[in-house]
DNA sequence: GTGAAAGCGCTAACAA
DNA sequence: TTGTTAGCGCTTTCAC
């Protein structure tokens, strides 16, 4: 089956290829006679012609497709802002290429410099460090990206996140009012900024109420894993510190909890609640029920694809970022039980 | 930052653009004198050569990509299916263009033309009906594809799929070896293969077995979804038809029967035991736990991978099809409460 | 074994 | 407003 060109189309029209292109393109479309620009998309039309998007992409060093690095599409978290994003972009034109790094900085790197050579006008990281000399780098060459849910420290680059302050303050004033005093965290990786958001936020909730906040009942996790939730649940038990409720820096980390109080014959929420968050896809699910601080994963897919598009329609206008509410879902808690 | 061309490359090893191309393509290497050769690789080296999959694409009209369509990648089944794919593409050159149709035959007709601009090298079908006019089409003009987990009725068209005949076997014995004889089937949509082929492995077990098998017991549900297997659980408790166990066509439609017991307070699986069909992630979360045949969804998508470079290796080959094993995951399921 | 020449399909100066 | 020309970076006949 023959694919008609613009040579074809051209000839067909009795015009010049240049004339073609110039009358197939919405932009230098007014640049041609409107009388012979109509002929021309007619014959396109009735040949079927579609620009060939390789030679277009040799011949401009555009694309119409961007970059989008995630740690793992296996991660329950990923797929709903991987459609956020492509529902936005599609009805523009435009295609992500998508790459898994498993948090692999050489992956990532390959990945950005694989993608630089296809063209693509811009990236989103899901990927980003505190510290991350790559997005630094890209960022000062003013390379077009958006990151979301991640941030960096030193952060003038266009980014959506959640709200991870508020949604704190939401569990813990949750929890508080459910008469739990004794309150503990189950924190993230500290090298991303959600880790370290969601820590701090805690320890300055803690402080502000007036509840209890030594050291101990920070445990700081290794990964954003069920089993890394494992182990900090165990050494929160084995450290001594009283608590009867914990606030884990995301779902992963409550469903670790809940196997090790499991594992110990702790009765949940009886003796300990457990609160998540992200309510990441089935959630809803688990048993016993999770008390969870919910993202919109699909909307920060959407504004970050929105974002891009700004970025990539104007790079002189000053880099927005957005901070996306959170709700809590109460499911599961309840008070302690010497309450 | 300038990225080194081959003419360049070329211009500084002394030799001839044309000669410079054989001596970095392994398939041309053995035309150009084996010092040369090395030079020239030396060189590009230096340089950070790296060839412009663009130009190559224009010119060759290949691209080492393919075209990957599945329904919808926040349905947890696909995520280690796309895993299983790039990891055994990306070792050797590969890339994959993923596009989610959300089951809409004009989205899936447009990406499939959509890649076939981009030069893509094959397909991968997860979205494939029993009769299916577009993957037909494909197939009788020799298009190098692979249909994942789903088939066509007509069907020589290379595929990995999962044994599920097998797979409901294993379940009904287990309920058969708890002492169950009146068991339901909720059935998936019948335009597609899994649907059918579970179903009909169902009446074959219930008919060799000597179970009871009136009509009615198997009620089919129209998508592959909570909502319809909670409809379809609705319908099978109002048929009068006695059941103390039901088989589900997956696991969405296992979690809506769930929704309709609970709804009706009827225990389970103290009353009635579901089964489920996958094992997709975070199944072994669910309350009550649930038993499920388990497919394995990251090797399907490696086997498909594995399939369709064999394909594009040598397309007169016969085209193979894969049927791989499942396993039955015992999690909740009783004996029927009369027993 | 190497070079010359052509061209994949398109767009963007420049000229008319 | 339209046509001419050139070339994006690469591969592949064909000639030597």
């Amino acid at each position: 089956m023959h694919r008609a060109t613009l040579r074809e189309v051209a000839d067909k029209a009795g015009v010049h290829p240049a004339t073609a292109s110039r009358a197939l393109n919405s932009a230098t479309e007014g640049m041609v006679n409107a009388t012979t620009a109509a002929r021309i998309q007619k014959v396109a039309k009735e040949m079927g012609y579609t620009p060939n998007p390789i030679a277009r992409s040799l011949k401009t060093s555009r694309s119409s497709s961007i970059g989008l690095i995630i740690p793992d599409l296996t991660n329950p978290l990923f797929p709903p802002i991987v459609r956020g994003i492509e529902d936005v972009l599609r009805p523009v034109g435009y295609n992500a290429w998508i790459v898994n790094t498993d948090n692999q900085q050489d992956v990532e790197a390959s990945a950005v410099e694989s993608f630089r050579q296809r063209n693509v006008e811009g990236f989103v990281f899901a990927t980003a460090h505190l510290h991350h000399a790559l997005l630094e780098e890209m960022a000062a060459a003013s390379t077009p990206m958006v990151l979301i849910n991640r941030r960096l420290a030193s952060a003038d680059i266009p980014s959506v996140t959640s709200d991870d302050s508020t949604g704190v303050t939401l569990a813990i004033q949750h929890l508080v009012e459910l008469g739990h005093r004794n309150i503990a965290h189950l924190a993230g990786p500290q090298d991303l900024s959600t880790g370290v958001t969601r820590r701090r936020a805690f320890r300055e909730n803690l402080e502000e109420r007036g509840l209890p906040d030594e050291a101990g009942r920070i445990v700081v996790c290794d990964a954003w894993s069920e089993e890394a939730g494992a182990r900090g649940m165990l050494q929160l038990l084995d450290s001594g510190v009283p608590f009867t409720a914990v606030l884990a820096g995301n779902d992963l980390l409550a469903l670790g909890a809940y196997d090790t109080l499991a594992a110990r014959g702790i009765s949940c929420p009886g003796e300990i609640s457990v609160i998540g968050f992200n309510d990441m896809p089935y959630m809803d699910k688990v048993y016993p029920p999770m008390t969870t601080v919910r993202i919109p994963h699909y909307e920060l897919g959407a504004e970050a694809a929105r974002l891009l598009l700004e970025v990539l329609d104007g790079p002189e206008r000053h880099p927005r970022s957005l901070l996306l509410p959170l709700t809590l879902v109460v499911r599961g808690s309840t008070g302690p039980a010497a309450a």
